[in-house]
DNA sequence: TTATAATGAATTGTATAAAATAAGCAATTC
DNA sequence: GAATTGCTTATTTTATACAATTCATTATAA
């Protein structure tokens, strides 16, 4: 594989990216752009263009003249990503099931086992994650439709803090495991109907179970 | 009205945008950070904050060390394009009639009459595009999901090249008009089942008119 | 006392200069 | 003569320096 050489920027993206994924950096918290440049050893420019690159995503609200902050969604908000993903997901997966190949589906299968491998281990909100992304690109993988996906990818770094933190606090998403296992199970008969329903019906669930944590967290705080 | 301050990455982001949406700016063409920092009198730090802004909204691709450019789609991106819209569309225009109020269909009514006047004139596909863009807002602005809406104008804003392209080229996407009175009409009735059929078949049939233009495009450039 | 204006420190935004990188062309080797 | 290597130049990327803005605090006046 060839070296990836990768600008400043780009480093200062995924470092912060993680950081406020894995909720080192917290929602609301300031993030001063000289403190983080002197952190990482890179000059304010840097740093800048990294914060504009995750307002994009949605991860940063970046105001002039006021500086960044780690967004946080309130409960309606997660309301609409969830609905938002469950929706464009499941016409995704509807797309991607008329032509998926076996090697998609195969490849699933592996990517599904060291899944519910990866829960008990160290690490277990940051890996689960990224193999929780992996499995649901390769369902996605035969739609052909680049730009949807990216669409996803960007709507899912947005949930992800909401799964990870569920993740860290109550050991995981208690349903996603037979619930991946059943969808998986639908897409390999080539069931477009139940395989989306299941999406959909996956998606919304695990939609309740962070918000009923989310109000939880909120009654105790108050 | 506030006068709003705005900083100069803001202005060149402007600028940018409305010359690659009114086609001044064609796309491919390389978009050299130098020239347009002199052009626009302003430093290169903000044309490069601008450029990236507008590569998160779809218009600019920006490759490391090779520069910006403006983005172009084929005639399979502007398929997924338009058909992302009429799913995402369709769903918001049916959270937003449960309770739109009066006064949105009231301005819905006033703008689609402008619309209409707003063809034979000068400088038309702007106009056109402005008002087309707040018509539509108007018919979702009863969903509060501004997540959604958010994604909505980012969608269209890339649709929005060939909806303006099209205009100049055959004075208009010929069925808009009637099509736009029939949407309003099933909206004030409140019959979400038939306006949202209708959204999503006038968004579709734009797509059809796009894409004919294309391909006779392609067919005359070979 | 309260409202308003002035002050200054902290922070962001912008300009300019320096460094890094990529692409094209000439020189060299095989 | 083809392929490779090293240099030149154009361009982007980053650092540093400075200007503009915000926000909190204090001073002033009604």
């Amino acid at each position: 594989m060839a070296i990836e050489y990768k600008t400043r920027t780009q480093l200062v993206v995924e470092i912060l990216r993680e950081k406020i994924l894995s909720g080192e950096i917290v929602a609301g918290q300031p993030l001063r752009q000289a403190a983080l440049a002197e952190e990482l050893n890179v000059s304010r420019i840097p740093v800048r263009e990294a914060l504009l690159q995750l307002e994009a995503e949605g991860l940063v609200s970046f105001e002039p003249h006021k500086g960044a902050s780690a967004t946080e969604l309130n409960l309606d908000q997660v309301d609409e990503l969830f609905e938002l993903r469950a929706m464009i997901e499941g016409d995704l997966l509807a797309a991607s099931l008329v032509d998926i190949t076996d090697e998609a589906l195969a490849q699933a299968t592996e990517i599904l086992a060291n899944l519910d491998s990866a829960l008990g281990k160290e690490n277990a909100a940051n890996t689960w994650s990224e193999l929780n992304s992996a499995f649901h690109n390769c369902l996605y993988s035969g739609a052909k439709r680049p730009q949807t996906a990216d669409l996803v990818n960007i709507l899912n770094k947005n949930a992800d803090r909401y799964i990870r933190m569920h993740l860290l606090w109550a050991g995981g998403i208690s349903k996603a495991g037979p619930e991946h296992a059943e969808l998986l199970a639908f897409c390999k008969a080539r069931d477009i109907d139940k395989a989306v329903a299941k999406l959909k019906q996956h998606i919304l669930s695990s939609r309740d179970e962070i918000k009923a944590f989310l109000q939880q967290r909120e009654a105790i705080n108050t």
